[in-house]
DNA sequence: AGTATATGATAGTATTACTATTAAATTTGC
DNA sequence: GCAAATTTAATAGTAATACTATCATATACT
């Protein structure tokens, strides 16, 4: 996948990070390896200690970056909702028609994530594994409404807004548009997390992804 | 709500135990005050220091009965799951039309939990906050694939497969049975998860439930 | 060359997630 | 009713985690 506009940077809520990682090679190294080595031993598992020996750097360096690994974990997706939106509002933004639009947004959202050549130091594979994995631990504590407030959440809100409307715009008597909006987008992670672990509960696999599950879903919920 | 059968126990996988909880007093005040403390600080700031001081009893005690707090929330969350199933087959078991059937099945997995007096030291409407909250941290884990092949999800699958076959029972055709099953479950968690912490993204709230969407949501998606 | 800034190395603390041992209390079997 | 078995409580100890603080060194900037 080739970028188009040369001169884009994915921003992130600055309360995620200390010092912008992008702002130095450090900074970059840690969370390219981060994604690696969340993506190799799971989040539960990783910590700022191992990251540190893996890039041969050290543990209180990190700490300047981002204050624990929650707070990388909330950079880390707020990062990947941030490139999804991107993508999401270039392919369907010049499509006028309704159904076509949503249908496009649908498919986005839930197609097979493919690596981006415009960030190097960022693997979107893996990340959207890590998406899949861990993003629900994300916001799973007691600390999510102080946390929503401060709009670590923001971009994927957006999204689920932005898809929402799409709903709308196809059928404005459509009673639940929020709920469908964010059943696809969490769903849709979750199918991805069914085939991987217990695939008698999906009837999605490498032939028939989520993206035909979903686009019947929704287009069967709404009248055209 | 009032059991029928008085002599009914919820079987847990015995992998999830030491000792049987159920077994002793000790065993008993364990579960009761675990569901408790996990609900009031949540999963991740639970010990089992904490909660044997708040039972007035010993860290190394709760050991006897869970190897970790990771087993407790298998036990916990497979009981629930075993309680729901229960209601379920219950609730469904004698409805001969399919699609009345499917339809009191979506009701009793979406609606709102009320206490069970049958089983006094557990409060059914907290355990329901915990699976709400803490429900995907029990398999968003690298041992995911061995602890299933252990087991510890079973009743939950079960579950899953029970509401596909009502799904084949009113449209044969219909392509996705399994995914729909597993999206009305995982999804009823999060339409709740969603009302209580990111109320604009769901159309669900007091008066709307998740039973009105989801009912909603599978009956248009099937051939009638 | 001198100063600011970034990074690295080391040490230290409180908490967690246990394990092991021993003592006390309670239950059970006869 | 007493001995034996079992359960629970108390204490101590270990390795790892999640940090914070301090100081040294390297690099970059003016």
């Amino acid at each position: 996948m080739k970028r188009l506009l040369q001169t884009i940077k994915i921003e992130v809520n600055r309360k995620t990070y200390v010092k912008d990682p992008e702002s130095s090679d450090l900074g970059k190294r840690i969370v390219e390896h981060s994604i690696l080595m969340i993506h190799e031993i799971g989040f539960d598992s990783f910590t700022f200690k191992k990251l540190g020996s893996s890039i041969g750097s050290n543990e209180s360096s990190i700490y300047r970056y981002f204050e624990n690994k929650h707070k990388l974990l909330l950079y880390l997706t707020s990062w990947y909702w941030g490139w999804q939106e991107y993508q999401f509002v270039f392919a369907t933004n010049s499509i006028a028609d309704p159904s076509e639009k949503l249908r496009k947004a649908i498919e986005v959202i839930s197609k097979p994530v493919v690596l981006d050549d415009s960030f190097t130091h960022i693997n979107e594979v893996l990340l959207n594994d890590i998406i899949i994995n861990e993003y629900s631990k994300s916001y799973l504590t007691k600390e999510v409404d102080t946390e929503n407030k401060e709009g670590y959440f923001e971009i994927y809100k957006r999204m689920v807004l932005r898809i929402s409307e799409m709903i709308q715009g196809v059928d404005p008597n459509y009673p639940y548009p929020s709920s469908l909006a964010s059943t696809v987008l969490e769903g849709s992670l979750h199918q991805y997390f069914l085939t991987q672990h217990f695939p008698s509960l999906t009837n999605c696999n490498k032939k028939v992804t989520p993206t035909h599950y979903f686009t019947h879903l929704v287009f069967n919920s709404l009248n055209k």
